[in-house]
DNA sequence: TCTGGGGTCCTAGGACCC
DNA sequence: TCTGGGGTCCTAGGACCC
């Protein structure tokens, strides 16, 4: 049996551990930029924020209800989910951290085989509302794809009172009857009309098509969807995470940046960005690919969007190299007279650093690179991130983004630790 | 005025090999 | 009139996830 568990609102409730008075509180957190609202509390849920918003959009919502509104603080989020990952290992290894907010667990060997999955499952919830204050719901089956819609009905249910568990066929049926075909876990936009158009509307009936039609419709992918509907496993717990195989690093600008030197100042915090994350999994790239683009939200502002892709002579982590090419290829992208709003790099092709094919006539001395990453890797990671950092970066950050309601690094900060008045 | 960021997997088609 | 068969690798684009 799997189990999954999820994280209720998890950004908006990390920032209630550590501020009680958001309390029955509507609450959301922004994305990036303070652009768009990316978690909502159950009061602002019912409110009817929707997900995604523009938060121009909200404004008179906000202001009308009062509510609290956060920029996004992932040191403080990711720190919470270490907690609960942690607090989940504390009842069975076999944890599968799924994403930062979620988790599959295999429940088989846990104690649950001695009481049952319902006790068990209400335990380790209320145990992680304990531990580290975050609410969270859980759904139970013999699938992944099946535990995710015992999830979703968790959170749904007020009798279920957070936990679900799918261990019958006549409890199986239920929830997928009383699931519509664009809430199950892979299928998307595309496929929820697609399936709509062929009559097919909720998760039972998608389970009755034939094996046949779904393979021609919807790839293998949604072949393994429909066996998993059916109570087949096709999708193991994956509990070690493998090496990414790509690494992007990219963001938008509070202001608009209209001169190359800006441009490049931002491209290479991002490639700095990247360099620390392939040094972190040992890993080494071949292709580097910059973009930049114009407001496409603009109606009046001139588009203008680009990007270029380019193989790099010896697979590489070092950050000035890699910052070298991606001025390279702006120098191909970059036109004059718009002004720019997003700009990324992303590398691929990556290969263990140990297993680099070298160049017979390569100019760089690679193992002076290699110390002087390391070097600084070291003291950034003592004294603060980019305290070391290449001169292409500028000494004012470029393309800064907006951050204005930002709340304290309570768990990752000396300085801003939670003061308590007694 | 104002609209996020970071990933994965699969397929089809082209280029190439013998 | 009529032009094989079997395969690999790479890339772009589409779909999905949080």
């Amino acid at each position: 049996m799997f189990a999954i568990v999820d994280c209720n609102n998890f950004y908006a409730s990390c920032e209630r551990v550590f501020n009680p008075t958001l309390e029955k509180r509507p609450v959301v957190v922004l994305s990036n930029n303070d652009g768009c609202i990316i978690a909502r509390s159950a009061e602002a849920k019912a409110i009817g924020i929707k997900m995604g918003t523009p938060v121009f959009e909200a404004r008179k919502m906000i202001k009308k209800h009062n509510i609290v509104v956060f920029s996004s603080n992932y040191p403080l989020y990711g720190d919470m989910s270490n907690r609960v990952m942690e607090t989940l290992r504390s009842i069975t290894p076999d944890v599968e951290v799924y994403s930062i907010d979620e988790a599959f667990l295999n429940l088989r060997g846990t104690k649950a085989m001695c009481g049952s999955l319902n006790t068990l499952s209400r335990d380790l919830r209320t145990k992680v509302k304990k531990w580290t204050g975050i609410p969270v719901s859980i759904g139970v089956a013999p699938t992944k794809t099946l535990a995710k819609i015992g999830n979703r009905l968790a959170k749904k249910r007020a009798e279920a009172a957070g936990v679900y568990v799918l261990n019958s066929e006549s409890a199986i049926r239920q929830a997928l009857e009383a699931t519509p075909v664009e809430d199950i876990w892979g299928i998307g936009r595309q496929y929820a009309a697609f399936l709509y158009q062929s009559g097919i509307e909720n998760a039972w009936q998608l389970r009755q098509a034939r094996e046949s039609w779904v393979k021609q419709h919807m790839s293998v992918v949604g072949q393994r969807l429909h066996m998993e509907l059916r109570g087949v496993s096709c999708l193991p717990l994956e509990m070690l995470d493998p090496p990414k195989k790509m690494i992007g690093s990219s963001r938008s600008f509070a202001k608009p940046l209209a001169t190359l030197n800006a441009v490049e100042e931002a491209v290479a915090t991002y490639v700095t960005r990247i360099g620390e994350k392939l040094r972190k999994q040992r890993s080494c790239a071949q292709v580097i690919t910059v973009f930049v683009r114009t407001n496409r939200f603009s109606k009046h502002a001139v588009q203008y969007a680009n990007a270029r892709t380019l193989q790099m002579p010896v697979p590489t982590d070092s950050t000035p190299e890699m910052i070298s090419y991606a001025f390279r290829i702006l120098q191909m992208i970059y036109r004059e007279g718009y002004a720019y709003k997003k700009a990324g790099v992303m590398v691929g092709g990556l290969v263990p650093s140990y297993d680099c094919q070298q160049h017979l006539f390569d100019q760089v001395d690679r193992k002076k690179a290699i110390r002087a990453m390391q070097a600084m890797d070291e003291i950034n990671e003592k004294m603060g991130r980019f305290k070391v950092r290449s001169a292409a970066m500028g000494f004012k950050a470029q393309g800064e983004t907006r951050q204005q309601k930002l709340s304290p690094n309570y768990t990752s900060n000396w300085s801003e630790i939670l003061e308590v008045q007694v």
